[in-house]
DNA sequence: TTATTATGACTGACCAGTCAGTCATTTAAG
DNA sequence: CTTAAATGACTGACTGGTCAGTCATAATAA
């Protein structure tokens, strides 16, 4: 009845993305096994053949989150711009990437909760991946400030604002998705970048 | 062998304390009804006493956070400073209440998560509380834009922002204690204020 | 080409552990 | 003694994870 096995990789692929799927719309805690199996269109048990317990799943969504995260943060640090160009970019990726996986984004939650505590496994290293986040942008505020386009004394304290400026608008986006994501990089970076340019320089746009 | 108690509703503060504290260490999913009866030193079957179920623990804490949140915004509503002054006020105390009651601020996780999918229960209006920081954040920016001293044409995107920053600093502090939320206040006043300073108006402090 | 065997992806009934919520019984205040 | 709070053993539902068996396909033999 069931057309034998595609690639193992795929058929990995495809129970994961299931699985956010159903991450998205239900939460992790509510989520049963046997759910993501339906959404695959497959038996529960086949979903062992691909991952040892529900934990790895949320394990494996992190670690599709953690890679979406280098790809911006490599393209964020590619030289030839000023520094304040690539950080308005950099916000400007990172919204996007939100934008362009809502149900990724909306496990984001989930993932919040098992960094904190890992349920039965280890948590996962979310500090690590919002302390790269902080690294970047604070290393470009800096160099902006050395190229003029910024006050000098700029470091961690405001690219913790930065970061948090996106996440925190992520956060009212999943709580009430009238909140319109994308439009608000250009806000973010306006906000902030304005807010810290360099004494006597321009404030608008 | 158990005192016999009297006022209801101090016994219901107790146990919902002791729910919070276990809820920010272990996690609203991970907690069972014994751990928190443990905690607060009774038996399990009494607090069902107090609460109707378990998820009636969360629904009242996510009433206490909506109660300081409400203390927060009727402070700031309170007239006679300029609006800038109001909103930096506005800001500084709601970083504040969120470093004053740290295992209320770390089961926001859980607050949010229950927002999106109410668990059995209907799901908690956490849209609501937001909207009202945005709309009174808008509010005060508008009027500061009025008197002069933030540049016109600011509204609900920048308040979003606002509003942000401090829920993503909030985000970044769960996930990593190390970044130190009370501090970040001026931060945010700063950078976020600054960068909506009417044209030609001071840039720092 | 056709028959036979080997493979392993797939299935779903099953089990064992967990836990929210109940309630008969106990304790003690008035 | 009466009444209400407090208790914790108990129950019933639920679900993560297992595994013996199925069967489409691939491999090999004839």
């Amino acid at each position: 009845m069931a057309p034998k096995r595609v690639d193992r990789e795929a058929r990995r692929e495809e129970i994961l993305s299931a699985a956010v799927r159903v991450f998205a719309r239900r939460g992790f805690a509510a989520t049963r096994i046997e759910d993501v199996a339906a959404e695959a269109g497959i038996a529960k048990g086949s979903v062992y053949l691909s991952f040892g317990s529900r934990d790895e799943l949320l394990a494996a969504a992190f670690a599709r989150l953690a890679e979406r995260s280098a790809d911006v943060l490599a393209h964020a640090s590619a030289q030839g711009a000023p520094a304040v160009e690539r950080l308005a970019s950099l916000v400007r990726a990172a919204v996007a990437v939100l934008a362009d996986e809502p149900d990724l984004t909306r496990v984001m939650v989930d993932l919040w909760a098992a960094g904190r505590h890992g349920g039965a496994a280890a948590p996962l290293d979310m500090a690590s991946v919002y302390r790269e986040y902080r690294g970047a942008v604070a290393d470009l505020l800096r160099r902006a400030a050395d190229e003029g386009d910024l006050r000098p004394g700029v470091g961690e304290p405001e690219a913790t604002v930065v970061v948090g400026a996106i996440e925190g608008c992520l956060v009212q986006w999943l709580m009430d998705p009238g909140v319109r994501l994308d439009g608000l990089a250009g806000t973010v970076v306006e906000v902030c970048l304005s807010g810290l340019r360099a004494e006597g320089g321009p404030t608008g746009p």
